[in-house]
DNA sequence: GGAATTAAGTCAACATGACTGACATAAATG
DNA sequence: CATTTATGTCAGTCATGTTGACTTAATTCC
């Protein structure tokens, strides 16, 4: 199947099409062999986050409060601010379900020592208790992903979704993630 | 679960984390490591979605519109229950967005031939150049991605993303990506 | 041939999570 | 002291998902 023509293409650009079969191996890839990577990412997103969302409804959350769990836990002591940008939400979408996990008592708030009007999102125990729950089945889904992939696909696979992120917001990405901490001993994960 | 050491549990389990720092080739991964893939999977298609959105919202549709036309428009001839399975959605959700695709001339339907009762959709050629403007943006990121990961990636990027869908999925994920029609040389695309 | 099933469409009501725009408060900065 | 910044909040809207009930047309089963 890969190949050759192209499934989106009008009739008219088979002057395109001709040249693209070009024999022995082809630098560029075929629209219709790469749309077939957007359709597996998609198949993998929608089942990836099926998991977690069934056990959110049995808390009256959803996939956003995943969400701000997951980076409030992995990156705790984040700044709104920086949640804000990481999730590209506006500041009321995101207060909504900020508001509701505080309420409930998931996250909690503290005051940043330098800067005092920033608010820093810690975790609370409750809120790293139903962060592993949801996570749970989403860390084996990837890991026997992982290992169906082959030998050497964590390097690949890293690199591949990498680079799939936005050229400008990879800085950020990678300072955010390798800001990850492991919580310390006493598990509360202060900042690093 | 799978775990080893794990950046979510309560300070307790340090006898756990001491064991996973051991030497040469873990052969489980811990959960923090596989816990950055999962970002990395949110943050990739977060950006791989902000494009095509972006189109959309000129043509007064949304992301929803886009999954329909590509599935039609790569499945072409695929009933309606083929696109609630594939997109996992209710009957009612996807008869609002399709109705508007159906009525502004980017999809049309057919009785199939066999069963009169089905109702096959076919891309129009307004809807395929729709899709083609969606898609382009995509086509050029995952290019880059594929590159990007090294030589190999295509076929590591693609084991990976399949075993990420739910096993019972796989058949029918395969079966019908295997059925993308490539358009007969009119681009009509009728049904193969 | 008539009953039951199936594919599709539709009406109504509702929830979630995005959005815009405007405005308030407290703290830091110039 | 004036301005800017970080955060929070009110109010309204939109897109997209949900349940549940019902209709119509066509096929299949007995």
């Amino acid at each position: 199947m890969t190949d050759i023509n192209d499934p989106l293409s009008e009739p008219l650009d088979a002057k395109r099409r001709a040249g693209a079969a070009a024999p022995g191996k082809p630098l560029r890839r075929s629209d219709a062999e790469l749309l077939a990577y957007a359709e597996l990412l998609f198949f993998a997103y929608r089942d990836f986050t099926r998991d977690p969302d069934a056990i959110l409804r049995d808390f009256g959350f959803g996939r956003a409060h995943h969400r701000v769990l997951h980076f409030v836990t992995r990156h705790s002591g984040l700044r709104v601010a920086d949640l804000l940008d990481v999730l590209k939400i506006t500041k009321q979408s995101l207060g909504r379900v900020l508001k509701q996990l505080i309420d409930k008592g998931y996250i909690v708030q503290r005051a940043g020592s330098a800067d005092r009007r920033e608010r820093l999102l810690y975790p609370t125990a409750s809120g790293r208790a139903l962060l592993k729950r949801l996570a749970a089945p989403q860390l084996i889904r990837l890991a026997e992903a992982l290992k169906a992939a082959g030998p050497g696909a964590d390097i690949v696979v890293r690199r591949f979704l990498q680079a799939m992120i936005n050229a400008e917001e990879r800085p950020k990405v990678s300072s955010i993630m390798s800001s990850s901490p492991v919580p310390d001993s006493d598990g509360n994960a202060e900042v690093s």
